[in-house]
DNA sequence: ATAAATTTATTGGTGCACAAACAATTGAGG
DNA sequence: CCTCAATTGTTTGTGCACCAATAAATTTAT
């Protein structure tokens, strides 16, 4: 009976643990889960995109630029959700590796378009597929159904 | 018959989209979608930790020494899967705003150990129990299967 | 038409995150 | 011992990420 007794409790411990409900670990949180596991993916694909000389975000950036070339500084920072200031920073190193080029908007001074360079044309496929080939390797990992229900919840919680 | 032709066109080419097969768009990424949600959560966080001076990264550093007093840097950077670089500037941070000291290890002169101050001690369970209720807050918008499997998937992720 | 409000991109400042170089200390092998 | 290798934490440098303040241009209101 003692016996039972104890290893009732005992369970209920494990089972507390595994639910983190009482825990102090910050790991029980699920901004820390999100950061730890985006900064290791982020690692991932930042060491496979070296070899182009270029960062993850900066790959988003021209991604987004060679979906629709020439679009508006103020249209890609939106439709990459980031800050104003943060792209600009790297569209100035952008410009440096001579992957990407300001010009002015004729139709507003205050406005500018941001540009693909031939050599960012001729390089951004390759990076694409690489990048491609990252992600389905991560996905291989996981069942159909349970990586969907993840990038739901993913996109679910990148609205509101 | 030219008529059903163009419906399936239309509908291939939506399939496409929605899966975003061939779109050049950077949230096809599941890096780019992580990093873009983990900024979301972050966010949220940030805005409300905020009445206690901290940022969501110190939280945690916090977090980690309340669960266990006393342990030493090397041990607090593995626990948190941190670079040492890192941990230093936030414990630098945290010792400014007099949450954290830090302490020499008596056993070794290389290493230190680090401990809540007496204000953090005090101030740590409501913090923690602020990051608790965001926590919830962001759970009640799925199912608790639903839930359940992406943090699996975030688990699996953050192995290897 | 002109002053005021708004929009656009940049700058400056703070805080991660990480790699590389470093100084101090400890451990191991000769 | 004593040298050489390994470990520990910090510093330095780069690249995000975001806020607040700014300057230039445009729009609105009067």
């Amino acid at each position: 009976m003692e016996n039972t007794q104890q290893k009732i409790e005992l369970l209920m411990r494990c089972i507390k643990a595994l639910t983190n409900e009482t825990s102090r670990n910050p790991s029980k949180y699920v901004c820390y889960k999100l950061s730890r596991v985006m900064r290791k993916v982020h690692r991932y694909y930042e060491g496979n995109l070296s070899q182009y000389g270029i960062t993850p975000s900066q790959f988003y950036v021209l991604s987004a630029v060679w979906e629709k070339d020439g679009l508006k500084f103020k249209e890609l920072a939106k439709s990459l959700e980031m800050d104003g200031s943060t792209l600009t920073s790297i569209l100035d190193r952008l410009e440096r590796l001579e992957l990407v080029e300001r010009r002015n908007d004729p139709e507003d001074r205050r406005s500018l378009l941001v540009f693909l360079t031939e050599q960012a044309k001729q390089q951004i496929s390759e990076m694409a597929h690489l990048a491609e080939k990252l992600d389905q390797e991560i996905k291989e990992r996981f069942t159909e159904e349970e990586f969907a229900t993840f990038e739901r919840v993913l996109e679910k919680l990148s609205l509101d």
